[in-house]
RNA sequence: UGGGGUGUCGCCAAGCGGUAAGGCACGGGAUUUUGAUUCCCGCAUUCGUAGGUUCAAAUCCUGCCACCCCAGCCA
């Protein structure tokens, strides 16, 4: 995986580092981490932290330890990371261990104890409420904890028993003795360690006390020989203290440095691991996988290439301002690989009969299997005459310019001949139901014969005897209940499969920029998708639209 | 009103004192049996803003302005 271009920054940072000798100590050799929290599928947004820090592993060689961080056993599950290591394995990046927060509990727990020996950190038994009340605010200081002055061995006494299990959850914490007037809240004596009794899905019970972010990841970093902790702008607030728990922890240098970057943000589509989890666990979705939802599971399982999103995320690029992505560059970065990648097959969503009454027999027609690639093949299509078309392809009242089908107008029947519609059956309605079309023989695709019938529009079809019936998984909008608006011809899709489709769907919806829902249908190419649903190539919004 | 960050085309984003890359989107044209693809061509005299330094500034200095983050015993 190539190193965003734009991710100058970091490397700007790197070289630096190299240059001066930073790491002549370790032999120049450079060391990195993905650290997810367990605790629901990555999405897209992973892809970004993925391919910058796969991308430093390639550009400087570096190791990279998938780390999982594990500190908050009630969140976390073995489902999340199997679906984390499986999102790795999809993208196709290669980590050089796994490795887990959760295996640190020992070496954090002594750790710990450093500090208290140290003077450090204490002891404290302000309830959760009065920590919060003493931290001061953003102007003004916090006040000392009662409890901030305790012998080390007091403190060290106290700790053991928070470890034993002597207190219940939130009767102590153990905390960083640092600076409760620092403007920097993050400084004002964080915790440490709480008290939960709940089982760890690795652990189980084995402990009581579980350690804090803000302690486990600098420590963990260091304790990885990790060179360079790359994370995303919140964490700026934090350097100081990351800084701080490595520092006291007493590692040698070269310590760990934390970089941050910005987030990935895309337009219209929901980002929050925490609104995707209520997606699913309210059963608005039927999985994190659903082609639906933003997670790289639910956009593999809507057919787009793993190359796509590393392309995408490439394209983007990384610094450190805050920014939202249009769903286009998306969008455009999957119709790229798609284009060059997926074998064409036509479709036709709502089927309209077009018989043609100067055919008889059958024969078979060839068709590129994908025009954008040389020796893609071809493959073979049976016509009979007697066809569907989309209804969308045929119109009583033509726009102008219209290019497709309309009454006493030719088109060619993509692949095959040039047909002229020469009258139309219409239900009781009024609606087109039949079409009875001539075909000229002379325009049979591929002949070198001149004709003098001329057509603009070229459309799908799928032969009424030998065409399949596809099942098209129909979605709901998660959006809002417009539906169905205008569209334009130019939405016109084009499936993806080795065979022939007939049959119907409801597209996708998506919510546009102002607000009205359009269909997410757009030409382009598809593949199929594993559950045998067609898949379409658009991240699907989710509308924040519920309670938070 | 404390601290930490960020402001370059509609959306991303290069640029690091020498006279504004690229992508997406958009517009125009050519080819085309997918209104796709491909292919040309166009698209910031200007870099949040006001001053200053300099032969020369998006790049250095100063003052403003805007937006984001921080008061979880989440990560």
């Amino acid at each position: 995986m190539k190193l965003p271009e734009a991710a100058n920054f970091i490397e700007q940072i790197i070289n630096e580092e190299l240059e001066a000798g930073k790491f002549e100590s370790r032999g120049n050799k450079l060391q990195v981490r993905f650290p997810p929290e367990p605790n629901g599928y990555p999405h897209i947004g992973h892809v970004k932290a993925m391919c910058i820090n796969f991308g430093v592993k390639e550009k400087y060689g570096a190791k990279l330890n998938l780390r999982m961080d594990d500190t908050n056993p009630a969140k976390e599950d073995y489902e999340y990371v199997n679906s984390i290591i499986d999102a790795i394995k999809w993208l196709g990046f290669e980590y050089d261990k796994l490795v887990f927060a959760s295996d640190y509990y020992d070496r954090l727990y002594e750790i710990a104890e450093k500090y208290i020996k140290d003077g450090v950190a204490y002891v404290c038994d302000l309830s959760a409420a009065e920590i919060t009340a003493t931290r001061g605010t953003l102007t003004e200081a916090g006040t000392p904890s009662p409890y901030r002055e305790r012998s080390a061995e007091e403190n060290l006494k106290l700790f053991r028993e928070m470890k034993a299990g002597v207190y219940p959850d939130g009767a102590k914490v153990l905390r960083a003795k640092i600076d409760m007037s620092s403007p920097n809240l993050n400084m004002r004596d964080p915790v440490i360690y709480r008290i939960a009794h709940v089982t760890h899905y690795r652990t189980g019970d084995k402990w009581c006390i579980y350690p804090m972010y803000d302690f486990a990841h600098p420590v963990s970093d260091a304790i990885e020989g990790i060179t360079h902790s790359l994370c995303s702008l919140e964490f700026e607030n934090h350097r100081p203290l990351y800084n701080w728990f490595v520092e006291k922890a007493g590692f040698p240098e070269p310590r760990p440095r934390q970089i941050e970057f910005a987030r990935l943000n895309i337009s219209n589509t929901l980002m929050s691991k925490r609104y995707l989890k209520k997606l699913v666990d309210e059963g608005v979705v039927r999985g994190w996988d659903d082609p639906r939802m933003p997670t790289i599971a639910g956009i593999k399982n809507r057919g787009v290439p793993p190359e796509a999103l590393k392309k995408f995320c490439a394209d983007v690029g990384v610094a450190k301002a805050y920014s939202v992505v249009n769903q286009a560059q998306l969008d455009s970065c999957i119709r790229d690989e798609l284009n060059a990648d997926a074998e064409r097959a036509m479709a036709v969503i709502n089927p309209l009969k077009l018989t043609i009454t100067n055919y008889s027999g059958e024969e078979e027609l060839l068709f590129d299997k994908n025009p954008a690639k040389e020796n893609c093949g071809v493959r073979n299509i049976k016509f009979t005459g007697s066809v569907y078309i989309d209804k969308d392809d045929f119109s009583l009242n033509p726009p102008p310019k219209y290019k497709r089908l309309q009454k006493g107008g030719t088109v060619r029947l993509k692949g095959a001949y040039i047909v002229r519609c020469d009258e139309v059956k219409l239900d009781k309605n009024g609606e087109a139901e039949e079409l009875l079309c001539t075909y000229f023989p002379e325009t049979r695709s591929g002949s070198t014969a001149e004709s003098q019938i001329k057509a603009k529009g070229v459309i799908q079809w799928v032969d009424a005897k030998y065409g399949v019936d596809a099942e098209f998984r129909q979605y709901e909008s998660l959006l809002t209940d417009e539906k169905y608006p205008d569209q334009d011809y130019a939405e016109r899709i084009n499936y993806n499969s080795e065979k022939c489709f007939k049959g119907k769907a409801e597209p996708y919806l998506y919510e546009s920029e102002n607000g009205k829902a359009f269909q997410l249908m757009r030409t382009g190419y598809y593949k199929k998708s594993q559950d045998g649903g067609l898949l379409l190539s658009e991240i699907v919004s989710l509308k924040d639209n519920f309670n938070k």
